[in-house]
DNA sequence: GTGAAAGCGCTAACAC
DNA sequence: GTGTTAGCGCTTTCAC
């Protein structure tokens, strides 16, 4: 193994300038800090990641807290924190909770020690996740908790746009299925629907909910959907949104001719399913990529560096509505064979 | 910080106890390491990671390097690994290469010293990665060098049993596929796919190939499958199905009525599209697990208790062939309005 | 601008 | 069975 030590001797200075010319350049002359860094290549030299962490305190590795990294949403928002932590030079564990808060808590606690920060993306549990933390640095991904920084999605707007398209088509009752109770989002996305709805004395919402966010979920969904009378739904994901569409096909229900679907999230799988469904998109890397980057403005060691401190407030990605094939008007206001 | 010392001092023994009783608690008496125990429990004492790897060299963390995690193949086997390591109480590096050959050999370059080994995952340049990885320990998942540990499935049996049963139904000209050039799993599946053939004289391959393994690879397939005069298809993976599948409809074909597609991986959106696929499926999520077991038995430091040495045979996982609708007669076999 | 030296917290010989 | 001690490779004062 390379070690200071020997880039030092070939580079003809001491391991401390050896360890500046590298950390600090603008600290070294640059003669010298040539000579190190060509040192330094010629030998193949790699710091030892474990010895500068025991020095210095900082990891230079974060982590990253997923409930399923099966999921295409939260496969979606590693990918871009991972790709923003190595442009940074940093790594990233991510940790997979299988949705279980008890998990996610244990996780927590093993990995926070061991990184600089951690950012949390839809936890299960904040308030004992965040307490595993023990006040180290986090940042949150769809969640909200008075001081902490955080990244989140505008679902309200979004609620807004699917609404209003659905209301332009003609839908006058539209349906909504939820994800679990403890989802942050959830909450948000209802709450953005029922302000929405207010703005319009012609519409009226049905909040179902309570439903596992995966396909299953929406399957167990479609038939309270159906008893509702509602000619349009908005699901809390596009899996749930799978789920429906493909329970409400074995019911001999056609979409989007005798209901309307709106899903959430525009992961790939709804540009992939029949028909395309109509999704609220979110840049879900850019998420990811911006979570780190606020992780890292926040951990005080090497503050990006203006060290103006931490921004307080919280970036909120645009939600944007794509229009596929599973939403028209209701089969009601129709001539006949029409669209 | 706790420390070594704070444990020591209220348990009135050395620190150098303090490390047995709970790295090797049967080298340490009944009492003492009960002792030190209650002490570290109720100090909440967490042991300094960066100090054990330093003075250790073993670090406790595994890199996984992937070339795509929005990709559900490989996000089951990141899953998969990842639980495994939780379990084993190490850490996992997951490290997303984007398809790219330069990222992988400067990811692995980077994780290779502060892992304890790597389990590379498809890799794009095998050649460059092992290199990058200086000797240190690696399981290869999905590849094929001499003497290096590996995981596979096993493409010639999966290939064979999708070969049988699409002659079972009748199909004498079948077309593969291909994914990427560099695949050793499509290397793999094509040979498999010859060696089937061969012992059928009523069976015909046309191997197409080279497509990108994602949706678009399958949508830019179509039109050569057709003109082929395949009445069946078999694809490198499952999206490439969808992609085959959504141009086959564009052009107003209709699977399986005109084509019979047969996926692989089994990646959950097979069962999501329409028609469900037929598609090889392989437990990933154990192949991840399986990826992790192996590299923590051939790392030297903790070989998980026989101190036997690897075993040089290649765990294979077996491919099995699940039947949905995207399979079926040819037209030709049909009678009218038959199925 | 550069070098000498002191540890960061832990483990592993080595004595006892 | 337990304590003493010497570092692992690096960063960071503190002198010069």
């Amino acid at each position: 193994m390379v070690t200071v030590h020997d880039v030092a001797r070939v580079a003809g200075v001491s391991i401390s300038t050896v360890s500046r010319a590298l950390a600090t350049p603008e600290k070294v002359a640059d003669a010298t800090r040539d000579r190190v860094q060509a040192a330094a290549r010629e030998l193949g030299y790699r710091p030892n990641r474990a010895a500068a962490v025991l020095r210095a305190g900082r990891s230079g590795a974060y982590g990253l807290v997923v409930p399923d990294l099966a999921n295409p949403y939260f496969a979606a928002v590693a990918k871009g924190a991972q790709e923003r932590a190595r442009e940074r030079g940093a790594g990233l564990f991510i940790v997979d909770t299988d949705e279980d808060p008890d998990l996610e808590a244990e996780a927590i606690g093993a990995l926070a020690p061991q990184t600089d920060g951690v950012v949390l993306c839809s936890p299960r549990a904040p308030a004992r996740a965040l307490d595993a933390l023990g006040g180290r640095p986090v940042v949150l991904i769809n969640h909200d908790v008075d001081g902490v920084p955080a990244v989140e999605a505008d679902h309200r707007g979004g609620m807004r746009r699917a609404l209003e398209h659905l209301r332009a088509l003609g839908h006058h009752r539209i349906a909504y299925v939820g994800g679990p109770e403890a989802s942050w989002s959830d909450r948000r996305r209802r709450a953005g629907l029922a302000d929405a709805s207010a703005r319009y004395d012609d519409v009226e919402i049905v909040a179902l909910g309570a439903f596992r966010p995966q396909v299953e979920g929406g399957q167990a969904a479609a038939d309270l959907v159906v008893a509702s009378g509602a000619t349009a739904v908005i699901t809390f994901n596009d899996l749930v949104a799978v789920g429906l569409v493909d329970r409400l096909r074995a019911r001999g229900l056609d979409v989007p001719d005798d209901l309307s679907v709106v899903g959430c999230d525009d992961s790939y799988v709804a540009s992939l399913v029949t028909p395309p469904l109509t999704t609220l998109h979110v840049d879900l890397r850019r998420l990811g990529r911006l979570a780190v980057d606020r992780l890292v403005a926040t951990v005080p060691g090497r503050g990006a560096g203006t060290g103006a401190g931490v921004a307080p407030d919280v970036p909120v990605l645009d939600v944007e509505l794509v229009v596929r094939a599973s939403t028209a008007p209701p089969a009601a206001d129709r001539p006949e064979g029409a669209l």
